[in-house]
DNA sequence: ATCCCGAGGG
DNA sequence: CCCTCTGGAT
């Protein structure tokens, strides 16, 4: 049950692909606030195509990088009425295909709507990886297939979410929380943070 | 000044 | 590989 205050909502996977698109380099937090309004005017790839770039745009100009992501939530939109009925492809070719879906995108929408288990590294994912001392990596892909490959087949979901919910909430960017850490006796980094 | 569930273009 | 797009929170 995700907390509408901390992650994203949606109510269909239409508005699941088009929130995870906003969401690049902007918080869930910040996506929340101008979706509800968005979906109300436009919950359907076609209302979306007709609400246009300088509409969408000002639903979502207080979400950082709005002006390419309204041109490519309306450029999407058209795509999934020409080439897919107006439904959102539940594969990852078709997903990553559309403007503004890259490999982590498409990740969690596949992940989200249960089609195929997947581990998409965001800021967190990637931080955490590195400060736990999963992968060294210095690509969002690399460290992708360092998890995917110390990661048990039937976990895969589940250390996704625990990725990203223990970045955002204890591992944090600036100031880890290292004392309430529930692994931090297996982290070579705490000492790293201890002290600050 | 840095970070946020990045992607596309040069 | 780099740069740009972009506003709000900390």
């Amino acid at each position: 049950m995700p907390d509408p205050r901390t992650e994203l909502t949606y109510q269909s996977p239409f508005a699941l692909l088009v929130a995870v698109v906003l969401s690049a380099q902007a918080t869930d937090v910040s996506v929340n606030k101008a979706t509800p309004a968005l979906f109300a005017s436009a919950g359907a790839p076609q209302t979306m195509l007709a609400l246009g770039e300088a509409g969408v745009a000002r639903f979502i100009s207080s979400i950082g990088l709005y002006n390419a992501k309204a041109r490519n939530v309306v450029a999407l939109s058209r795509i999934l009425i020409e080439q897919h009925g107006g439904e959102v492809p539940l594969n990852r070719q078709a997903l990553q295909a559309l403007p503004g879906v890259g490999r982590k995108t498409a990740s969690v929408v596949l992940n989200e709507l249960g089609v195929e288990p997947a581990i998409a590294v965001d800021t967190h994912v990637f931080r955490v990886a590195h400060r736990l001392g999963l992968s060294a990596a210095k690509t969002p892909d690399l460290v992708e297939a360092d998890l995917m490959r110390i990661t048990p087949k039937t976990g895969l979901t589940r250390a996704h979410h625990w990725l990203i919910l223990h970045g955002r909430y204890t591992c944090v960017a600036r100031k880890p929380k290292c004392g309430s850490c529930l692994v931090s006796d297996l982290c070579p980094s705490r000492e790293l943070f201890e002290g600050a």
